[in-house]
DNA sequence: GTAATAATATGAGATATCTCATATTTTTGA
DNA sequence: TCAAAAATATGAGATATCTCATATTATTAC
């Protein structure tokens, strides 16, 4: 991780105002922090002393359950808060944060200013909002997972990630997200092979039949 | 439904006062509400005109999928809001909310607030505290659902619903709740008889062996 | 009070998904 | 550059969960 100082900070905060986020200045105590791929942002369980809001790159939210089984929770994107719970709640077992990619983001300090931010408006208005979306879209996840099974799930999920119809994510990190066995999650995408919606290549994958896998991925009502 | 007018109106809001909740009057235009058990308090798909705050009573939150499975999400309990994904989000597929007890509820004509409830930090406030709790409930059951097998879940429930040892949940409800089958929660409660954690007695189950089943619901880890 | 509806109950067979074992290939770190 | 670690790949058997069929018992509505 590193933390820009200097010119390269100043620079940077000119290029990428967060002034429409608050109604009172937060330059002075602000940081920039630069992670790269793979770096924990926040380890699970250690409550973070900063508030940030990512301005370039994506992370993950995963959570480690007890029988080992580990759930990546989400992706947090740009223009997105991380720490928010913390910032809100008192008592609240915070879930590991990891960049996915270089990801660049502003941090406040949450101890110098917590109470202005409670008392601010225009940002509380923003973080409402963004967590009434984080809200909807996990209810949504949570009743597609135990009404669905992973064949249309998982038709959703390549519609949404592939590129040029190109699919190419990563088999491990598909099983954390969409929680299915590895071993699953290969022989459903075997079936859709077979049936022709999709074309192997060493490690990627062609689709061939959008209408089949649309059709399977559009009975989740995602709207 | 009942709207409270005249003096059982004004009766309620003297016993039962939400000026903590904002930092201007409004008391000129809310409503009282009264719904019966069972009654929709808000359609599925049918945006309402109103933000509710419940002040007594116990409501669910249902998704009707395309598949014809209905989810049930979540309860909403007293000092909670709904319709408030509504108020703060233009576009929202709106979910279906049914009394489950008998529910009173202020409620507040939106066109006429909004303006005024998005600029008044008391209020997001509160809002954006309920909702990080939400977005985090959703989460951990969300990852639960896909870690863990009823079993687990179901020992949760049982605990958390059981009253002085006695268990005796609408199989159909439950079945919603916890996104099973009906015929697969009786297996597994059959199961649980046959190792002794509990005893069926007519309708209703006694809890025999609290160690066993909180150990199954512990590892869900639910902090 | 009775017919309709909802809830409970149980069996049998199908399917979705998991666990474990094992091999190969790719990526990573010293 | 080489060994270790991670990711991919596949088989076989186990288990969790679903669907459908069918009966019986409560609850609700007229």
């Amino acid at each position: 991780m590193e933390i820009y100082k200097g010119k390269k900070k100043h620079n940077f905060m000119e290029q990428h105002s967060i002034a429409h986020l608050f109604s009172f200045p937060v330059e002075e105590f602000i940081e920039i922090r630069e992670y790269k791929r793979d770096e924990w942002i926040i380890q699970e369980g250690m409550r973070p002393d900063f508030l940030f809001y990512v301005m370039e790159g994506k992370a993950k939210i995963y959570i480690t359950h007890q029988n080992g089984k580990v759930s990546l929770i989400n992706f947090i994107n740009a223009n997105e808060y991380i720490g928010e719970m913390e910032l809100l709640n008192d008592v609240y077992y915070t879930k590991g944060i990891q960049a996915s990619t270089k990801t660049i983001c502003f941090a406040l300090p949450i101890h110098r200013y917590r109470g202005q931010l409670l008392e601010d408006a225009k940002f509380l208005r923003e973080l409402t909002k963004f967590l009434s979306v984080k809200a909807s879209i996990m209810a949504a996840k949570y009743s597609q997972s135990l009404a669905f099974p992973l064949e249309n799930r998982l038709a959703d999920f390549i519609l949404q990630t592939a590129d040029e119809g190109v699919y190419k994510e990563k088999h491990v990190a598909v099983c954390d997200y969409l929680g299915v066995s590895y071993r699953h999650l290969l022989h459903v995408l075997t079936q859709f092979c077979e049936k022709g919606y999709m074309q192997k290549d060493g490690r990627v994958y062609h689709i061939k039949d959008y209408a089949s896998l649309h059709a399977l991925a559009d009975v989740l009502g995602n709207r």
